[in-house]
DNA sequence: CATGAATGAGTGTTCATTCAT
DNA sequence: GATGAATGAACACTCATTCAT
């Protein structure tokens, strides 16, 4: 018995999109609605408002509140791995400086990742296979790559040989703080991200030079 | 130092709790429920099965879900600003190395801390006060008391200047890593925390250690 | 009788079905759709699907979905009243026996039958103009061949007088029940239709036949 | 973040009454609501009105608008087995016409009889379980009590011996037939049920009386 | 104080219907 | 004509909050 009453609804119906531009813009809206107040609190109809769009539409596209959070999860993943530096040759410093400004790009500077970084940390336990999917295609890539450079840079006696080896997550630990401080305490307590980046950089180069004796 | 026994003592006499009594097992069991699910999809009801009571009866401590979770919060805060190793005398290298194991201590090995990180995450949107509660009542007294380590450090010149003296928060960074890490990843990736905080040290006093020439 | 081949009929002509059939596609798989879930459950949808066709389209032959379950209705009506037993002539007994074999060819045999008894009865508080017209297009003749046939064979002798003659219902009612059965109890209890048949026209034919004195 | 904005909404709380009493003033209500629309598109927001109580109170006594249905259902089952006249002594005749006229009294005199078969029918494709719940507690007892009625009958000698005995069901019909005809056409052509009823009577003795021979 | 039944606004989701293509 | 993406009203169900007992 449903009908719609007012007969002449969808007058404003704008020009078609195709499918995929409409699926990417609920994407985009979603994000930012699952960002701002998380799974739960992140409403379906202001997802579809932001889009520009009306409720059921979001429906055609993904099956349940559910799905399309994680397909705003995956979306987010960068399409290429981020050739992370690649084949940089030259002196490890330079390749290990080039990496964690690199993560400062990627890191702290977009202004995503804290969003991303919040959902994870949120909805890690209701949905514990995206921090997997996280870890596996972003985090273990620059594990690699950072204990790539520490290798060579130790076996070229260029860096002192220490446990942060095994552990490259240290180095770029300070990087992970900035951007957890600012989305925690930006904005009453703001870093000065450049000289912080400087006093990283300053104390991993550091906390790897080879000892004197 | 055992207090005679034959007279018990107020606070098992009765299955009846005093008012704080009660009010302190709604906190609790809102904490682990507040912890495990967030703010939003937290259940009221649930809150009341784990403290034992009738939904209704949590209404008479609490005005509303708000007040009850921003009870949480500041019930979490340590009572006391947790000494911070106050006047530890000797090398400054000695005092750092304590510092940072009372980092993992209280940051890492406590399993309540990664709750209270995800809800200050999760919620910092929702209820921004928090964040700079926590930011007031623990980060600054931590970030103050390496700072002083590190001054005194380095005046005696057993560290060397560095600009990591500005942001003591890199010197903290591996250890909110850990903690961070074993948040989301800890299931299938565990880090092993007592050679990771070894690395850390040895990194940290390393990054410290005086120039050669 | 048989068309000369070599000419292809109408009928088969070309993939795309002329107006008339495209009507009759959707009536059909509209049949199926009310008759497995009935008014309020069936879906368009669902209707489009097994016609092979967009759903807009049902939209260009029907109204609403109430017309289109109208129609369905009436297009389940036979097209010819069913010549019921027309001009039997000989012994009342032997019409007789006719007119309920073909109750139970139409009614139990028919596997369409159930499925619009069954529309009937769940739908007949929404339509209330469907079992009307099932009372006069179907049930009317019925009674009244039956009734035709009862004083037939009670003028000849040939049956007791008895106030069964007011109501023919009741010889027909065991086919009924039959269906009914079928439909309800079928799956697990299933009746053995030509048995049961044959009981029920030993029964009619019993009730019928004249007093002894 | 949900609030009820009238802070003074609930003042119209009437008297509790016992949960059992609630319990069954729901099924009322839902009994009337399912049997006027069907499963589908019965409301479960005019059950409550129907019931004088909120929507969300529904639920707080059975589960889901499908629990609630089948309670439904199962409440309108006979608490006790209806002792179906039992030890009826004497001529095999007057116990069958007692049969009889109880089978009015229960199938086409009780209001609630078409709107059970209504559901019966309608919802057997849905919930097939309940057509069998049916059948056991209900058909299957009639139909034992009217072969006994038939076996003693004809073992005595007063009634025919006649295949019908092994399909009791053909006796009933008529009454069937009464009842689904009242529900179908009794707004236009009502049936007169006394008549009726001794047409049925009259014609069932009449075909279980000996033969002459 | 404590209870827990009751409330009803609000949410995710469905689906008949429309209409630009 | 035919399509199917889009619409949005409507519904089942939830849950923070209230209050009579």
């Amino acid at each position: 018995m449903r009908k719609p009453s007012g007969k002449q609804t969808a007058a404003s119906r704008t020009a078609r999109p195709n499918k995929l531009d409409r699926r990417g813009e609920i994407l985009d809206a979603a994000f930012q609605v699952f960002a701002a107040h998380g799974y739960e609190a992140a409403r379906i109809e202001e997802v579809a408002r932001r889009a520009g769009i009306a409720k059921g539409t979001i429906y055609l596209y993904f099956r349940d509140k559910e799905r399309l959070f994680q397909a705003v999860v995956r979306n987010l993943l960068p399409k290429r791995p981020a050739a992370l530096m690649a084949d940089l040759q030259g002196r490890s410093a330079d390749v290990l400086r080039a990496l964690v400004a690199q993560m400062y790009t990627n890191l702290v500077s977009n202004p995503k990742v804290p969003f991303i970084f919040r959902m994870l940390v949120a909805e890690s336990n209701r949905f514990p296979e995206i921090s997997e999917i996280y870890h596996r295609e972003i985090v273990a890539h620059g594990i690699t790559a950072m204990q790539q450079v520490l290798s060579k840079g130790m076996a070229a006696g260029e860096f002192r040989k220490a446990p942060v080896a095994a552990f490259p997550q240290i180095i770029a630990a300070p990087a992970l703080l900035a951007m957890v401080w600012q989305l925690l305490f930006g904005r009453a307590h703001a870093l000065d991200l450049d000289a912080y980046m400087q006093a990283h950089l300053d104390f991993v180069l550091g906390g790897l030079r080879p000892s004197l004796a």
